[in-house]
DNA sequence: ATGAAAGCGCTAACAG
DNA sequence: CTGTTAGCGCTTTCAT
């Protein structure tokens, strides 16, 4: 056993190859400038020794990487998809390279994982964050950063406009002659699951519907059927989940348990994620324009990376909209 | 206009605060062994500049950077949660960060986006990898490399068994009295479409069955919808398709068409991914062992980081099962 | 075509 | 607590 030995530098191969270090480095980044004969020595010595540039050296002084981070708090969330595409294709038109970073839902992995990719992006986009304000604010201190679904004073910030849509979707109930609804919660942590209980409220204070809460929940299939669960106790004829993901598994519990969807209970999610579409009943959603959230975020971020000295920071509100479909039907009263 | 102006170092800080640039390192590193007044000055100096930590110097001696990158042909396609999953459990098993990175289906981009990631991280896993073999060994090259879901002799590989997977799924049909089977392909520039294409035709020929392809179509939803329009073209009752979303794709153009699945003609997909059992008919599908691979490809990854003069290369093949949903039922003969 | 030497921006080791 | 002094591994002048 020998333990992980050290790698070879440019200098180990300059050595075993006979030549001056500089004329590796020529070798490998313009082998036109180098006799051949000694190139090939080199190449030999390199692959002998397992020679590989090492990490961060190269780009040293380039300065500029080319790289924004697009830090995401759980890529597996369809949620994403879209985002993901909006951010890339503005990241592409100014010739710059995503790198996709997941928090796995934890503000601790966000912290470490935002910790080493840091210094080889030149910006930051975050997208539903679960870290603390603080701890968001020091990341900024270090590169320009701009969050996403979430506001904080000061810092650029994208978000969608849930209390409009929210009010959409609470009318839209109230229209079916619904009386009362339970809004399924997210994580804690989530600003945006704040908003919308929040919008939830206001909206059905005014249109003088019933307002209660539940949760909260895994903002996944199996928190909605979790959801459901406690659902049933108590007469429920509508329902607004946090999200798509948990709006399916209320869904799914809820016909596994018998209740009919919605002639029974109806539901609405919250993203028009793309397997709303898919299941049956086909979901009524409120649809944020996930795309053009992406992009204005990297659009955004790549401006403040051009050093303009931060405006105005007036977070910017995306409209959203009720996509209705199978999932809502008339209420019992 | 002024152009982006060249960004301030810790050099300039330093000097604009009146301390030594050591001291500003520390101000940033360990705040604590570093006077608060003294860090005060440098701070506001710091931010009156707009000064940021160099992108690629801050872990320049480091010399590990403790990120791997895992190049995905397309982070929004399902089929890769549960490799991200199991790749990131094994990193940090290792205390590894997993940087994701996204090749938009493009051979082109993956290559771009590797040139620009590469030096930064201490490995690759390249899971169904979109660039020509050449592409890929000059990769390897530079980085340990690994590749998921293809073999390229002498490079570290993990593939699943695709053609006992298939194998068993064609077994299945032929039980089922099906007497043809039609595949619907994949992407080209996949590894795995061929390998599957090629298992269908072998098991087909050995069960006594017929088998036809039609294709290729995109791996997606859609691809399988455009797939299923084909498929009404001549008496079929039974498909493979090559992945799950493609599945779907069939089986609901085939519904719209008034083609009742699995009565009329049964579907099979593939990978098994997180909505396959959640569409109606549940899909019956060959399942890899999608976690398995993403944690094998890191481990290995991992290994040959640590220098272990690569020995064998013989690829790490994983086995897939049969997942018998809804999707499939008796043939017609 | 090649070598010597001077950095790149930052951190660590060692004195004060 | 803070300044000085060496580098980190590689690239880039500038000679030769």
């Amino acid at each position: 056993m020998q333990g992980p030995v050290k790698a070879p530098t440019i200098y180990d191969v300059a050595r075993a190859a006979g030549v001056a270090a500089s004329t590796v480095s020529r070798a490998f980044a313009r082998p036109g400038r180098v006799n051949a004969a000694t190139a090939e020595r080199i190449r030999r010595a390199a692959a002998e020794l397992g020679y590989r540039t090492g990490p961060l050296a190269r780009a040293h002084d380039a300065g500029r990487t080319s790289m924004i981070a697009l830090v995401l708090s759980d890529v597996t969330n369809p949620f994403y998809n879209e985002i993901i595409r909006g951010a890339q294709a503005a990241a592409a038109e100014a010739g710059y390279t995503v790198l996709l970073t997941d928090a796995q839902e934890s503000g601790e992995r966000e912290r470490e994982a935002l910790q080493r990719t840091m210094s080889t992006v030149e910006g930051i986009v975050l997208a539903t964050s679960r870290m603390a304000d603080p701890a968001i604010r020091a990341v900024a201190r270090q590169r320009p950063v701009i969050v996403l679904n979430r506001v904080l004073t000061d810092l650029p910030c994208v978000v969608t406009d849930n209390r409009g849509g929210m009010r959409r979707a609470v009318e839209h109930l109230a229209e079916l002659g619904h009386r009362r609804v339970t809004y399924a919660a997210g994580p804690q942590a989530s600003w945006a699951d704040a908003m919308r209980w929040w919008a939830l409220r206001e909206a059905a204070a005014e249109l003088g519907l019933q307002a209660r809460r539940i949760g909260p929940f895994a903002p996944v299939v199996a928190g909605g059927a979790r959801a459901a669960a406690e659902l049933c106790r108590g007469p429920v004829t509508a329902v607004v989940a946090y999200n798509d993901l948990m709006a399916i598994g209320v869904i799914r519990a809820l016909s596994a348990a018998g209740v009919r969807v919605p002639e029974d209970t109806s539901v609405v999610g919250f993203d028009n994620i793309f397997a709303a579409e898919l299941v049956t009943p086909a979901l009524t959603t409120v649809a944020a324009p996930l795309h053009a959230m992406g992009f204005a975020a990297v659009r955004n971020l790549l401006a403040h990376t051009r050093g303009a000295r931060t405006g105005s920071n007036e977070p910017v509100r995306l409209p959203s909209r009720l996509v209705v479909r199978a999932s809502t039907g008339r209420g019992s009263g």
